[in-house]
DNA sequence: GCAAGTGGTCTCGATATGAAACCAGATTGG
DNA sequence: CCAATCTGGTTTCATATCGAGACCACTTGC
């Protein structure tokens, strides 16, 4: 058997982190959660997936704690999928990937969705990383210390 | 023909940035890049990736303009594949999947890698989604704005 | 009660993946 | 300078996964 390669056991965060996540739907599925998708249907149709993929993602997710089943907020009787504590951490993943994707994928007459501060509609800061004295870090400011090599 | 579904035209620069960098390796590429991993060898020994593979997606990953090829630095006649701008501009991205799966995928006493800054050796500081004025923001303190509803 | 909507499962063909064989050019050892 | 080995791939093949759509049970709306 062939067996789909997983690097959970590298020691490395991303790694592993890309290993529950890091699948070409579950950061959409997340995203759509973000802004308030719920429902089934509503995935589905809003990101044209298979059906059964996507019932096979809302599983995954559930059962790695991203995602949580929900009695419908409408009073029906069908369930909602809502982003958990664990899901909600990866929200700051999603700005980054979308303040990329506005600095290089996009001309500059594109239309393109905007990410806001609700109450005052401006648009949120870029993302900067810190170093604990508060200076800002580019990528070459910093280096991956191994814990525990390979 | 069944095709891979893209959502490059959706509007939404999360989901363009994933048709780019969505896929299982080319994050795990990247991030090998930012720790120094220029050649081929490196990548596929470090990754364990099939060799097919990593030549499909280093040479996807440099036509997309994320790494390019220069002379091999110590004077063989080999290549090297190194991140572009638009490549070290990932660089968040990396680091919010890293303070993710710090947070949320390892137990207190699991070894792992660490992010610091080289100048100091302190560990970096927790990424934050800041407003315009300055205000932390957390997920719901934010609204995605549809420039271009569908 | 009946049609439509919801939330799936199942099956099928197309595609992508992983492993391994193979290969040409570069490098190294002797 | 010749052979062995290393590097950076390409090709092939079996299998796993994906996407589309048929199908189905239960719920809701009328």
């Amino acid at each position: 058997m062939v067996k789909r390669v997983s690097l959970w056991d590298a020691g490395c965060p991303v790694a592993r982190a890309l290993d529950v996540i890091g699948d070409w739907w579950s950061l959409l599925i997340i995203r759509d959660a973000f802004d308030g998708v719920r429902r089934f249907n509503e995935f589905q149709s809003g990101l044209g997936i298979a059906k059964g993929m996507l019932a096979t993602r809302l599983r995954d997710l559930t059962e790695r704690g991203i995602l949580e089943t929900a009695p419908a907020s409408d009073g029906s009787a069908y369930k909602e999928y809502v982003l958990t504590e664990k899901g909600r951490g990866l929200f700051l993943v999603i700005v980054a990937l979308r303040q990329w994707g506005e600095d290089h994928l996009y001309g500059p007459d594109e239309p393109r969705s905007s990410l806001i501060a609700a109450e005052t509609g401006a648009p949120v800061a870029r993302l900067e990383l810190h170093a604990g004295d508060g200076r800002v870090l580019t990528w070459d400011d910093t280096e991956v210390i191994k814990i525990n090599p390979i």
